[in-house]
DNA sequence: CGGGAAGTTGAAGAGCGTCAAAAGTAGTGG
DNA sequence: CCACTACTTTTGACGCTCTTCAACTTCCCG
């Protein structure tokens, strides 16, 4: 039984490029091995996982797959950003997280998947069949060791998470959420400063809690108040971090 | 690496009375014990557990670690309720976890405990050591294996009540609150009827991310319109549970 | 360049929070 | 057994933050 959505510390090459679970070397080249569940492995077990992985690919908004939807495989992102959300039958949604290179998804406590999964940006990641996953897993006691570990992980960010949702306010969700964007740069070798936000106000209000609208109008206030910097391409300048440390946790 | 809290099914015994990790028999007379994390276990791999477990009591109120505090046990509920949470520095808290009968707490991704706990009312635990559970977990790959499934299972519940949190009215939250109580119920043997509600209206607002009024008001308001009714000494009848699924849902 | 989506800004309103006080409940001791 | 205190819960009135609805602007991508 069991697998999850995980996220974990990457590395930094600029370019992923993972090749289809074929004969040849698909993991060995693996430029995220070192931060997911494969760190747990030496090059004889890649080996095995080689055997069993292939690779996906999606455009922006192309989804992965659906809640409720039977819990065929698990991933690892190797390249872009995935969403993960839930949906009220109404149409609300709350996502539930981001995913960036290293982070793993395709948890199943049951039979079904938890949430829906989309691609933010071009994304590329490895697939593994569970059926085939989970007999590895008990062949490998330091994988699921591992993979324990990274649950861990998840859920004191989704205990964090739950915190900014239920008690902070607008100014100080976004100035978390910058922050946090930041932190996950640095883990995945990337700079700290000028930060990517791919994704839009919309699902970063329905990240946060908020609307599209509060989120635009939160960053303004920001941008004025000579904490932050709007750049082109969607990339945050955090002109004062300081400034967004002391908001994040209640100026 | 890593132990967690985790909630799980429960039994129906009636009275806990764990004993003291002594030379006797501390676990072979756990009445929680296949719901948590020693049913992957046969007798003799349970003695192993009676060998370093102890017992903990603690009255309403009664802390049993704070946030932040080195991480030395991980802990199993055997009876009374218990609350764990996260706050900022200005004193708004945010509870993350009510945990029953069969539940398991304790994480520890880095050395330190992510949240604080607390006993909701008159309680009594099982406590290991880290140290000495852990290469226990390492000899018996299927008591791991079990915890990730917990851990899978927690992971589940926390995105659910983000979606609570985010997404969620006063309303909605209350009548969603009141069922998972009820399923919870269900799960340790207890009837899904007249559900005992120990917590008071201000940790059940820290838990919804509302405060103790409009927890109270919206009480009100459910029992007006015919869906619950209040009896005395924390226990609420559900009268009519179809309208507090569609209510829960976005009605 | 042009059209459609995403982002920003404005004005008005609702839901929940805040402040305050009354009513209920529990524990303590005379 | 009742009185006294202290705390929790409930109810009320008001205010503020964030949402809603709408128009305008900017950014892309063909």
């Amino acid at each position: 039984m069991s697998l999850f959505e995980i996220r974990k510390m990457s590395a930094h090459l600029p370019d992923p490029a993972p090749r289809t679970g074929g004969p040849g070397s698909p993991c060995s080249a693996c430029n995220v091995r070192h931060l997911t569940l494969c760190a747990a492995l030496d090059d004889r077990e890649v080996a095995d996982m080689s055997a069993i992985v292939s690779s996906v690919e999606l455009g922006p908004g192309e989804p992965l797959f659906d809640e409720a939807e039977p819990a065929k495989h698990v991933f690892n992102v190797t390249a872009g950003a995935i969403k993960i959300y839930k949906l009220l039958p109404d149409g609300r949604r709350q996502m539930t997280g981001f995913l960036f290179p290293g982070d793993f998804l395709g948890l199943a406590n049951d039979e079904t998947y938890a949430y829906s999964a989309e691609a933010v940006t071009f994304s590329t990641l490895c697939r593994f069949p569970r059926k085939l996953l989970e007999p590895l897993l008990e062949r490998y006691p330091r994988m699921e060791r591992r993979l324990l570990g990274m649950a861990s992980h998840e859920l004191a960010v989704a205990q964090e998470q739950m915190l900014l949702l239920g008690r902070k306010t607008a100014r100080e969700k976004v100035a978390s959420f910058l922050l946090m964007l930041s932190r996950r740069a640095v883990q995945r070798g990337q700079k700290d400063n000028p930060i990517s936000v791919p994704m839009s106000r919309n699902d970063i209000g329905d990240f946060l809690g908020l609307t599209t609208e509060t989120v635009s109008r939160t960053f303004t206030q920001l941008k004025q108040g000579g904490a932050i910097a709007l750049q082109s391409n969607g990339k945050v300048e955090l002109s004062d971090r300081a400034a967004l440390e002391v908001i994040s946790e209640g100026a």
